[in-house]
DNA sequence: AATCGTTATATTTGTTTGGATATAACGAAA
DNA sequence: TTTCGTTATATCCAAACAAATATAACGATT
């Protein structure tokens, strides 16, 4: 029939969202330049955005996510902790598993 | 660790969104009030969100999801047909399965 | 033909969201 | 102590989105 199913997931914490695609995208981009700002400017989003992202991460996250520094050489950065980076590893698995089971339940409408 | 998976599904046919959790809540409505206009009362928004939505709907779905008439007895009204009970049907059990296995995904972040 | 509540549509108003801009604070390194 | 690029934050403006309002068209029923 050609329709296609699609999805977004996200984590949430007490009512604050923790990841999302967005998130997600964003800590990927932080591990791979070092900077949020940086980040954001790969990602076309501005810096206010990636930075009320990033903040809202690290206020619903059990443990950080990021260690942000000011100041220093080159001005200061961003990188993930381990913490992060797992968090990172599982929401894109988890992510991949329910394309893969979606796909498999829209047959049900395709029949239809 | 009291972390909550959320998700939003949604069918698109050829880049049109056919059916979302919104879409999917409208057609309910509708088949309980048997009226777009009385639907979209019964879910707090406006009518002509309720009548876009719709419309979409019919649009990009292979087979007519409602049959609206204008005007006659009671001015009008819109109903499902059986396709569109069909579709409904199906979302619900696709949507009900993804939560499901998303929950069980989920252990996956409480490890870490 | 007059009435009724509905579908269908346009227009205006308001609200929320995000972008652009500006600026302070910071700390290693020169 | 000056420089540098960054984090962190506030303010203003534009654009996107949703709500409110108004109105035409409709057809069975009276």
């Amino acid at each position: 029939m050609g329709y296609k199913i699609k999805s977004r997931i996200w984590i949430e914490s007490d009512e604050n969202v923790l990841l999302g695609e967005g998130r997600v995208h964003l800590l990927k981009a932080i591990q791979e330049t070092g900077s949020l700002s940086k980040a954001a400017k790969s990602l076309n989003i501005s810096y206010k955005k990636a930075w009320q992202l990033l903040d809202s991460v690290n206020k619903s996250a059990k443990k950080p996510v990021t260690i942000n520094s000011i100041g220093g050489k080159g001005g200061g950065g961003a990188e993930l902790t381990e913490y992060g980076k797992s968090l990172v590893k599982a929401f894109d698995e988890i992510n991949r598993n329910c394309w893969a089971f979606l796909d498999n339940e829209l047959k049900k409408i395709e029949k239809i």
